[in-house]
RNA sequence: GGUCUCGUAGUAUAACGGUUAGUACAUCGGGUUUUCAUCCCGACAACGCGGGUUCGACUCCCGCCGAGAUCACCA
């Protein structure tokens, strides 16, 4: 049988990390089974649905590079894929529930509830509703909520991540199917969207395993056969033990991705964050995910969201883009995030610039405070040059002289490319006598004023003779 | 409080009855002609506790402890 999975976020804001690996799983395992993966917008709660929040929704789904076959933008046989626009169809099956006595109107005022609720509390036993359900309840009509009859009963039932699972008829009440503004609860409104559009997989957080009994209850009522049920571990925030959330600093994706990290690194964390093929691989490319994955190697434990270990893998990738798609390809990704004097520059010149500081690059966002001594000439600050610890040791005049030096010696250099300059480098080392960290760091120094900077000669290539030259010789006159 | 789930280094994880408990991030130290990184080498560091079962238990069973989830006309 074919397998078919969906993501069913609510438009309640952006979703952030703590989130999207529920779309992600649900994604690679209908891609590894060739299946379909459906994305349904839940949004039957009036009060907190956002404008916009659906369009982002999207924007980080096709970010990460996850694709829908069924759902918004793309339509599908089970259109509409918004829940607002299916109410019918559950009143149609909430009206199934009614036939077969399985479902009640109830006339009972919240405030009314919520005393029974306060009864229990105070007895300390479990608040049931079914123990206090109206005698001769109306018709079922609008304005007024439809509740589950529920049969107390135990049920047993398998978790794909969670193992077995066992439950007495305690759990079980009679939980309210529609609302009284019409629209029907997540809980009862999943479950017929679930059926209708022929979803075998039902991946979702590991908090609705508790309200579970109360859905095989469903099931069994509307006489439909039970998905599989896969409840994913939370991810846990960086500190204490709680699931991440926005309140703990849990970014959007789109914050991420203004940050500079890429999309692939992001998808890449998020699946192994509880997931594992049980072999030593850190880095997958989505190709690689949809291939190993599997439903019984994800953790049953929550995992802590570690934002050091992004990075590093961030790093990772670009490095990876860097070496297997090339200068250009990893450039491309890049165009956002120069500094605003690299605009002045040819793309050329860029590329170049990319290619000998890409393996320090954590995130993109970095090329805006590493590379600005490429695109404009730094400010002269001596006291970076005098004070440095190889350089402090010599006078001034003695630095200006090795400035000299080094200034003749590279304007009679014929071929300027990396490897003469890097010969060229050495021979000042013969004719000095200076170690490398002494006469590298003032070169260097005095062509970046930056506390860190690539390959001395393959600075000087990029930078280019006249360029080169002439921030040498103003540091000179300075000094 | 009821019900359910979880528990290997700081973090993410491997191991599925027999290993010096492996790997990665982080941390610390070292190496690669300057710096910052990359890369390489090395170090530190874990089976929550207590009982069983077994020749043998991180692995199986029980109890405890600790952590989390849930008990909405939110999803």
């Amino acid at each position: 049988m074919e397998v078919v999975t969906r993501f069913a976020p609510s438009p309640t804001g952006y979703i952030h990390i703590g989130n999207v690996r529920s779309a992600i799983y649900p994604y690679l395992l209908a891609r590894q089974t060739k299946g379909t993966m459906i994305l349904r917008i839940e949004d039957t709660d009036r009060e907190r649905f956002v404008e916009g929040a659906t369009e982002l929704i999207e924007d980080t789904l096709k970010w990460i590079n996850l694709d829908w076959d069924e759902g918004p933008i793309v339509g599908g046989p089970h259109a509409p894929y918004f829940q607002s626009e299916r109410k019918e169809i559950y009143h149609a099956w909430a009206r199934k529930l009614i036939a077969a006595g399985r479902a009640y109107a109830d006339p009972t005022p919240p405030e009314i509830i919520d005393s029974y609720r306060k009864e229990c509390n105070e007895k300390k036993v479990p608040f049931l509703y079914r123990n206090f359900r109206p005698e001769n309840p109306p018709e079922w009509e609008p304005g007024l909520p439809l509740r589950f009859k529920a049969e107390p009963k135990s049920y047993d039932w398998v978790d794909e991540v969670m193992g077995e699972m066992h439950t007495g008829p305690e759990v079980l009440d009679d939980i309210i199917l529609i609302k009284k503004d019409g629209f029907p609860t997540y809980n009862f409104a999943h479950i017929v969207d679930d059926a209708e559009m022929g979803v075998t997989h039902v991946m979702r957080g590991v908090e609705y395993l508790s309200s579970t009994p109360n859905y095989l209850a469903i099931y069994e009522a509307l006489k439909i056969s039970r998905p599989k049920l896969i409840s994913l571990p939370h991810i846990l925030a960086p500190s204490g033990n709680k699931k991440l959330g926005k309140r703990d600093g849990a970014k959007s994706v789109t914050e991420y991705r203004a940050d500079g990290i890429l999309p692939e690194t992001m998808l890449n964390y998020l699946a192994c964050l509880g997931w594992n093929d049980g072999t030593e691989q850190e880095i997958y490319t989505k190709e690689e995910l949809i291939e190993n994955f599997s439903l019984d190697r994800i953790q049953n434990s929550g995992a802590r969201y570690d934002e050091t270990k992004l990075l590093w893998l961030n790093g990772q990738w670009i490095r990876k883009i860097f070496i297997e798609q090339g200068a250009k390809a990893l450039y491309d990704r890049t165009l956002e995030f120069w500094p605003e004097s690299a605009k002045n520059h040819s793309e050329d010149y860029r590329v170049s610039v990319l290619s000998i500081i890409y393996d320090r690059l954590k995130t993109l966002s970095d090329l805006k405070i590493i590379t600005n001594y490429f695109f404009e000439d730094p400010t002269i600050d001596l006291d970076m040059l005098i004070n440095n610890k190889f350089l402090k040791k010599f006078s001034e005049s003695e630095l200006e002289s090795l400035l000299k030096i080094t200034i003749s010696k590279l304007s009679n250099l014929k071929n300027w490319n990396a490897e003469s300059l890097q010969n060229c480098l050495n021979n000042l080392l013969d004719e000095t006598n200076k170690k490398p960290a002494e006469l590298f760091s003032l070169i260097r120094i005095s062509l970046s004023f930056a506390p860190f900077s690539p390959a001395l000669n393959l600075t000087l290539d990029v930078l280019g003779r006249e360029i080169s030259l002439a921030r040498l010789n103003s540091v000179a006159r300075s000094i």
